[in-house]
DNA sequence: TATATACTTTAGACGCGTCTAAACTACGCC
DNA sequence: GGCGTAGTTTAGACGCGTCTAAAGTATATA
C-alpha cells in the first residue's frame, strides 16, 4: 500500500522527467515539492526500496515502469477530477487543480470508473492536458507546437496551459488565454516579451510563459473577428 | 489545522453520543474505530487541549460545541457525497458509505457549496440519514418510528436504514428494505424476529435491525399491491 | 590539476498516530 | 464495606514524513 505522499513524489517525478528528462535530481524534487532535500533523499530510498525508482546515489533518479504505472494512474484521477469540476460542477478552469490534487488519493477505481463514463470518456482536461485511458496510455497529442516557436503574423488557437500557480493560471484566464482561445502573434520583443492579440486586445507574455504555451495553428476561418498582425 | 484521524474521533463520538448519549467511553470508540484503548486515550487528550471535547479522567468524554461544529461538517459533506454517489454516478445506495468516508475529509468548502447546490440542496441522503444544512443544523426529520415499536398489521414505508456495514445494507437492499419501501409487518416472533412482507414476498429481520429501522405510516393508498397481514 | 563551490547524503531529532505491557481506578457484588 | 474484575491510563516503543546541522561528493574553473 503506497502513501498519498508516495504517490505525490512518483507524480513530481514523472513530470519532471517529461519536463528535464531522467535522471531526476534531489534538489529538483525538493523544490517542487516544497521540502528540503534530506527530505526528498530518504524518500527516494524508500520508493528505491519498493522497486518504484531507479536510483543513482549523487546522480538523481528514473521512474521504473512500476513508478510510472502509479504516477500515471494518480495523473488520470488527477484530470478526471479537473474535467468533472470544470464540466458538473461549473468550476472556472484555473481554480480545478487544487481540489483535485487534494482528491486525487482517494478515489477508489470504481469511482474513477463511473466519473470516466459519465464525463463521456473525455482525451483533454481543462487545460488541454491529455488524461491517460482506463489503459494508461496517453492519448496523442496532435501536432501542438509551443507559442515561442512561431512567427509574428501567425494565427493560432491556444491548445495547452498546463498546469501551473493559481496566480499565474488566473492571470491568464482574466487575459483570455486558455484552451481554444484564437489569437495571432503580434510580436516578438527583443527584451523577451510575446504580444498576442486576443479579441482586438493586445496581451503580453513573457518568454517563459510562450515557451510552454501550447497552440496549434489557426484553422483558416474567416468570419473570425481577429485583425491581422501589422507589425 | 485538524487531521483527518482527528476529524474521524470527532465523528465517532458525535455518533456515539447519539446513540448511548455522553458521556462516551473510551473503549466504545476504540472499538467503533478499530484501535486500542490507549490509542484513543492519547487522542482524546489532544482533542481536549484544543476545545473539542469535554474529557473526564476515568469517565468519558463529550462534544463541545466546537467539536460538535466540526462533527456536523464532517457529517454533512459525508452524506452530501453519498447522495451525489447515488444520484449522479449511479452508485447502488448501500454502496457509498466507503466512498464518501475516503472523500469527506479532503473536500473543500467551495466543492461543498457546489456539489450541495447541484444536487438540489437535498435533506435526507440514499439511506434517508438527513443532511445537516449549510447552517449546520438538522432537518428535522419527521415523525419516524422504528419497526419494532409497532404493531402486527401495520402498513409502513422504510424511512431510514442507517449506515452500518457493507454486507448488512447490501442483504437488506437484495431483500427490498430500502428507503422508500413499503412494507407490512406480519409477525413480531417470540424469538426476536420480525416478519415483514414486501411485494408479496416474507421478509426476516432480526430484532437488532428491527429497532434501527426507522419507519412512517403508509400513506392509505388502496391501489398498493401490498397485502393484508392476516396473521 | 587543485580547489572552491554547489549539491547530496548522513546523522539525529521531532510530532503524529499507532501499538503492547504495566500500572491504576471504578464499581458491582458478596 | 472490602475486593475482584473490567475498563482506563501511563510508559515506552515504532514507522512515517519532515526538519536542521554536519559530513561527503562532484564538478567547474583558475
Amino acid at each position: 500500500m503506497l502513501s498519498d505522499v508516495m504517490e505525490d513524489y512518483l507524480k513530481a517525478i514523472y513530470a519532471l522527467e517529461r519536463e528535464h528528462g531522467p535522471p531526476v535530481k534531489t534538489s529538483t524534487i525538493a523544490d517542487h515539492l516544497e521540502v528540503t532535500s534530506p527530505t526528498v533523499t530518504s524518500m527516494v530510498e524508500k520508493l528505491a526500496d519498493r522497486g518504484l525508482v531507479e536510483r543513482e546515489k549523487y546522480k538523481g533518479v528514473e521512474l521504473t515502469p512500476d513508478g510510472e504505472t502509479v504516477a500515471v494512474e494518480v495523473l488520470r484521477h488527477h484530470r478526471l477530477l479537473e474535467a468533472f469540476l470544470a464540466d458538473h460542477l461549473d468550476y472556472e478552469w484555473d481554480e480545478v487543480h487544487d481540489e483535485a490534487d487534494a482528491l486525487e488519493h482517494h478515489i477508489s477505481e470504481e469511482f474513477e470508473r463511473r466519473l470516466a463514463r459519465k464525463l463521456g470518456d473525455p482525451t483533454v482536461d481543462p487545460h488541454g492536458d491529455p488524461i491517460p485511458g482506463a489503459d494508461l496510455e496517453l492519448p496523442e497529442h496532435g501536432d501542438t507546437e509551443v507559442l515561442a516557436d512561431h512567427d509574428e503574423g501567425d494565427r493560432l488557437v491556444v491548445a495547452r496551459v498546463s498546469d501551473r500557480d493559481t496566480d499565474e493560471l488566473r492571470y491568464l484566464a482574466d487575459a483570455g488565454v486558455q484552451p481554444g482561445t484564437e489569437l495571432t502573434l503580434r510580436e516578438h520583443a527583443p527584451i523577451g516579451m510575446f504580444v498576442v492579440r486576443i479579441d482586438g486586445e493586445d496581451v503580453h507574455l513573457p518568454e517563459r510563459v510562450a515557451e510552454t504555451l501550447e497552440v496549434r495553428p489557426a484553422e483558416d476561418d474567416p468570419d473570425s473577428d481577429q485583425e491581422v498582425a501589422d507589425a
